[in-house]
DNA sequence: TATAATGCCTATTAATTCAATAGGCTTTCT
DNA sequence: AGAAAGCCTATTGAATTAATAGGCATTATA
């Protein structure tokens, strides 16, 4: 899975109309201005996301983008499969189960792919705008941590492979 | 993280030399052969791979390539970054810790792209060509499971966002 | 020692994707 | 009516991807 420029740029958008939930329609320019993104190339954006029903738009002059559902209904997953595709780092998730039954000598390097793939997907799905805005959900019992405080915005993933990788 | 379909043909070259370990040097044309993959094409992996002292070459009539290094010493993880770049999502794991102290309003989605780079290297760290081809480690314990036997190949992973997903 | 077999290395290419820009059309507010 | 927005399609330049091509260098062996 690879996030573009383009999903970032969603993304940021997304998280100033969070911002803004409630404060009714905000014009392109206002979004592109406050995030830093390119006006026009904005604009190609929030249209796939109102055909994705993600976001609506109001037209003509006042015009301008909100969200369709409340922040803590839209998930980071559904925004980076409209825009950048399958979480699968390779393919994507039916194509790997298919892999796995059919190609014998290849079926274990394609689980792995598929595991990896589960492992985004169970971080994506879980997060939501309202968790990027606000912080994590208040619902969720966190396990006190002496240092090292968790900063993230999700229930802490265990490391092993990852605190020390130069990537 | 991308897996290209070089970084999958390099992949599967390896597994390919991981079970002829010991039968010394394979040459270019027999890989491409038994794998189906491009010829010449694989060539230039196998250089890059051969670069990065992964696998070394027999030069000469006779010659081919073999493993440098014991399959439980090769991850995964070292032949995706070698051809297909960083593991992170965005970015690579210093960018985005460098964005997490700097960028106020984006640290949130910055921290979520980095969970997901660690989730991904836990696994790819973890997997070594030995595993692909013999499947897993058997040093690693596992809790017996009634149903739905884990066909993986590394520690199960625990669902949620993963298993119905489309991708 | 000639020759065939092999890897080494650089260049080239066609197709695709990415990031962005351009510009006319339509809708709505005032 | 006019201005201010979003709608929509086309275009473009740069980069990346997936290959192919072809000559050079090295080695085994007949």
């Amino acid at each position: 899975m690879k996030v573009s420029q383009k999903g970032l740029y969603a993304l940021q958008a997304l998280m100033m109309l969070t911002r803004r939930y409630s404060q009714g329609a905000i014009r392109i320019r206002d979004i592109a201005y406050e995030e830093n993104l390119p006006e026009k190339f904005l604009e190609l954006i929030l249209l796939e996301l109102k055909n994705a029903r993600i976001v609506e738009s109001v037209r003509g002059a006042k015009g301008g983008y909100q969200l369709r559902r409340p922040p803590e209904d839209i998930r980071m997953a559904e925004i980076i499969r409209l825009v950048d595709g399958p979480l699968a780092p390779f393919g994507d998730a039916e194509q790997l189960r298919s892999l796995i039954d059919r190609d014998e000598d290849h079926r274990a390097l394609y689980q792995v792919f598929l595991d990896v793939r589960d492992a985004a997907a169970k971080i994506l799905e879980n997060t939501t705008l309202a968790d990027l805005v606000n912080g994590p959900p208040t619902s969720v019992k966190r396990r006190s941590v002496k240092k090292n405080r968790n900063t993230s915005v999700l229930p802490m993933v265990v490391q092993g492979g990852g605190k020390e990788g130069h990537d």
